[in-house]
DNA sequence: TAGATTGTTAATCGATTAACAATC
DNA sequence: TAGATTGTTAATCGATTAACAATC
């Protein structure tokens, strides 16, 4: 089965997902400083994965390099942008405008790669009206009626946990294709909606996990 | 080899340490609810895994169930705090008192969960002073110090990309057991302390990356 | 006791890696 | 051309799942 057959077929699995936004960001570095060419071998090194984990990966979406030479950065870049999506560009509203909802809203580089948030939605009354990044702060209520004029491809959910499965819903109804869930609610989202979660709980339980792992390990010896 | 066996030697999977607070989650709603018991299929049912899964993943810590009946809740969730390091306090710092690290520092959870923000610091001479969640912000030439008499588990780092790594230098020098990492910086640690990163342009790449591929997906049907 | 469900072993599945022919 | 490095195949490794003896 050659690289552009697999494209169309078989869905790309989680790890190697998870491995393309650090090849960008990579990337995107290596370009700013002028970088032109790079191997399989140096990008492993740099990010700790295998060269043939790097070229395995790259492989399911086409050739990008030259046998002896390498990849040319600049290229190999503009691949990658397109394979993340990053030749689109992408409508979002931010549902809960508190500390969560102010920072991500604040966040520059989402709208300069093109993710705009168009409108940006509270349920507390003293918010609305308030400007944050060029968006007035309407109220939630509206949320259904917004949509309904404006096709919008992400919600984003920043609400508290009690809130936010009713704000899904609203958000699937109104036909988004992505949420980007901030809250620690564990969301029920339909087949056809892509679900992506940022749970801060999760984290730093991982992280305390790990901490007590090490340190039953160190008793141990 | 027994579970018990296993508990000292080998590491833990990535996988069950991802599913562990997922567990959690789950478990702490149950408890909430009033529920007493729950067999490794219900959990399943409840959380997309397989029920071999779950039983699998907690006999990496130990037998905490009941063959015949299932796991009785509140001590399974009692067990799954103490695996997650819960039964423990943690002292942290706070690099940033940025949006995002004023976001952080007010999640209430946090503290309720023995994770104890002890001091904030930032490098704004506007901000040093200030009261964030009942800890004056500091400037971040006294971290070192401030390390040196306060022995801290974890540092936060919620500054800009520029200036995380050295941030992250200072918190390791000053002896932090962890980094939760919020910048979009690919941090070096040594091997002894644990790095968990909350990467949220990763996030919505990978979001992204899905939306395209189901676009592509549908127009190939 | 009969029914249910655990903890664990063996089988399966999928992802990573090593190796190498192709070729710039 | 000789050296280097790709893209891919086959081998390896590890994680998930099915099955079941143990037993509440």
């Amino acid at each position: 089965m050659t690289a552009r057959g697999r494209k169309k077929r078989d869905a790309i699995p989680q790890g190697v997902v998870g491995r393309l936004p650090v090849y960008f960001r990579y990337l995107t570095e290596l370009a700013a400083q002028g970088v032109d060419k790079v191997s399989s071998a140096q990008l492993g090194e740099a990010l700790d994965f295998t060269a043939a984990q790097i070229r395995s990966d790259l492989s399911y979406f086409g050739s990008f390099g030259q046998q002896g030479y390498g990849y040319n950065v600049g290229e190999l870049l503009q691949q990658v942008r397109n394979i993340l999506g990053l030749d689109k560009r992408h409508s979002l509203v931010l549902v809960g405008a508190g500390n969560i909802g102010k920072a991500i809203g604040s966040y520059s580089w989402f709208r300069a790669e093109g993710f705009i948030i168009e409108a940006i939605f509270d349920i507390d009354p003293h918010l609305i009206g308030n400007i944050h990044g060029g968006c007035a702060i309407r109220h939630v209520d509206e949320l259904r009626q917004y949509l309904r004029n404006h096709p919008t491809d992400i919600g984003i959910i920043a609400t508290p946990k009690e809130a936010a499965q009713a704000i899904c819903d609203l958000l699937v109804e109104g036909g988004v294709r992505g949420i980007w869930n901030f809250s620690p609610a564990q969301l029920d989202v339909p087949d056809e909606v892509i679900l992506e979660n940022i749970h801060l709980t999760d984290s730093l339980l991982r992280l305390s996990f790990r901490l007590s792992e090490r340190e039953q390990r160190a008793e141990g010896e």
